[in-house]
DNA sequence: TTGTACGCGTTATCAT
DNA sequence: ATGATAACGCGTACAA
């Protein structure tokens, strides 16, 4: 069957093409009785208002790009992407999402970007962008919001967790437990795309100084630089090597995310160590992994960091004020089975 | 700036629009001097072609929709996405993801669905359509493609995952291991919307049968009928308490899902029966979890059923032939901690 | 409150 | 190979 248009509405309820779609949206005003017949009309002939053609003659898309740094099956981004569907959809946006992995692919998407009028906002998670993406982002006339951006300078609004104040509570918390030599634990970190990571690296410095740690007292161990992504445990494997071989072995650690602490606390039990006895591991994000596996982690809420840019891009579409425009989520320490007060005897 | 057009990029090229159009997609037969002409401009003008303008005129949305039975955040959904994307998106296409989670919205969404042209395809996943929301499906023009859905009939095409296989298999792995008392834990499962675990809990009878268990030596654990939602722990607690109050305690159990597996071996644990000595313990679907509980379980590999589910909606749009139309993939044995051989003093 | 008529930016058909 | 022009299906001033 032909699918049938607004005209075909109208003629079966006796009214006119404009009055079908007025009366279709609900928003304008039109008689009760006149939308009764143009509902039913509508309903006889398994009719609903196309997107497109709407959108065209509006020029809203009904439509948000929600742009990550990594793929979409990873706990952050499908979390995000969660939060973001969850108050945009009721509200009739579709959002499609997409990402990006390498430099190179960033720069052909923003190239294309800005220029046809596809969505009418963007969310964008977890990355940094030089200068030329913001240019183009910025010749859009699209509102764009941030998720866990460094630099929120070149979004409407952002939302993103606190790293800084993570990590501070992660080094207090180990300060508070005896330990007087500390480290954090890090993936190399390329410098064309930075990640929350690289803050977490920053603020564990600044923590530890903060805290009364020397330069010796507070380790900082990346892996070494690596073209090809590493396996969690080929990275655990080389940083606990480094670790293991410092001149004074830490008796805590911090590392990068959860995944990376995981990794690492297997290994070192691999060797022989024992978490928490020896050493003390703190993770980073709390997420799924990290309770099963027991570990001591900052917790980040990347559901509910969604479903705030979320609500930013709807105020911002609808001109709305945005309290805040740029906010920052606290983090909270989750307290589990891989930290522990140092035993007096290894002080 | 105001928005570049098709007629700007046709001016400044000194060309028709016709002729701009069929230069910029690439398909027509246009002189390659002409297309670098067309292009030229276009790039001057920060001109790319509008898809909702293209949709309209051509019919077809380069949409696909995504509709998924539970949130977008869970590992299967995650990965199911990222695997449709994988492969639509280098084609241009948008992938829409949307999800429903009880039976009303499920209406109200296809009750909506199939009347207006919103997408050109659109891949279902982990649920079952009553007949209505079928009828409502077929009533539409689009391509449909299932993702481990039980029946696939009202489907062009679907893939999924074999759970028969999968039960089979760790069923089988129990006798080999001597085990002579099994179990299937499961949530309850409602029967309005069902899941690939209530094919689990089938499985697991018929594998049982096929594999010498009386009805007594192999028990079906349901969670009482519930309202909301358990927490896995309580579910557990609950499971648990049924399994330690059977007549005949088996010595190892299959879990509907990875989640539960890990959330009874904790509760086991807690009551201080030993995983695997005391009674061994198997999960499926391999999610990451499992690798972080060390759990013995059955993968599935949702990534790949979005990517497969991805080409069979090429095929279908582009009119190419789908090498099979249905497809299961066969479920793979994981060995890890949570499984072990009867010791012979317990026989 | 309702109807008329034009425009949204492109694709597709038919000439040339 | 290229150009003119009619759809595509709806939103929205403006008029009634």
């Amino acid at each position: 069957m032909a699918r049938a248009t607004i005209a075909d509405v109208a003629k079966l309820a006796g009214v006119s093409q404009a009055t079908v779609s007025r009366a279709l949206r609900g928003v304008d005003k039109v008689t009760p009785a006149t939308r009764a017949k143009v509902e039913r009309a509508a309903d006889r002939l398994n009719f609903t208002l196309s997107k497109n053609a709407s959108s065209l003659a509006s020029g809203k898309t009904m439509r948000v790009i929600l742009l990550c740094s990594g793929k979409l099956n990873e706990w952050f981004n499908a979390n995000v992407l969660q939060g973001v569907y969850e108050v945009l959809g009721p509200e009739g946006y579709d959002v499609s999402p997409s990402f990006i992995v390498d430099k190179k692919e960033s720069e052909r998407y923003f190239a294309q970007l800005p220029k046809n009028r596809n969505a009418d906002a963007i969310v964008i998670s977890s990355f940094q962008l030089d200068e030329t993406a913001r240019a183009e982002l910025r010749s859009t006339d699209m509102p764009t919001v941030g998720v866990n951006i460094p630099a929120a300078s070149f979004c409407d609004a952002a939302i993103g967790i606190d790293n800084f104040d993570g990590m501070f509570k992660a080094v207090r918390l180990l300060r508070s437990l005896g330990h007087t030599r500390i480290a954090f634990l890090g993936d190399y970190i390329p410098d064309d795309m930075v990640y929350s990571t690289s803050q977490r690296t920053e603020a564990f410095l600044e923590a530890a100084e903060e805290n009364g740690y020397d330069d010796g007292d507070a380790a900082v161990i990346c892996a070494d630089e690596h073209g090809v992504t590493l396996s969690k445990s080929d990275l655990a494997a080389q940083l606990v090597a480094k670790l293991l071989s410092l001149p004074n072995m830490p008796t805590a650690i911090c590392a990068e995310t959860d995944q990376v602490a995981i990794a690492v606390v297997k290994e070192l039990r691999e060797q022989r160590l024992r978490v928490p006895e020896d050493i003390s591991v703190i993770g980073f994000d709390d997420a799924d992994i990290a309770q099963v596996a027991d570990l001591t982690t900052i917790r980040q809420d990347p559901l509910e960091l969604g479903r705030n840019a979320g609500r930013k891009v709807l105020s911002l579409l609808r001109g709305t004020p945005l309290n805040p425009a740029y906010e920052s989520q606290e983090a909270a320490l989750v307290l589990r089975g891989t930290t522990v007060r140092l035993p007096a005897d290894a002080r």
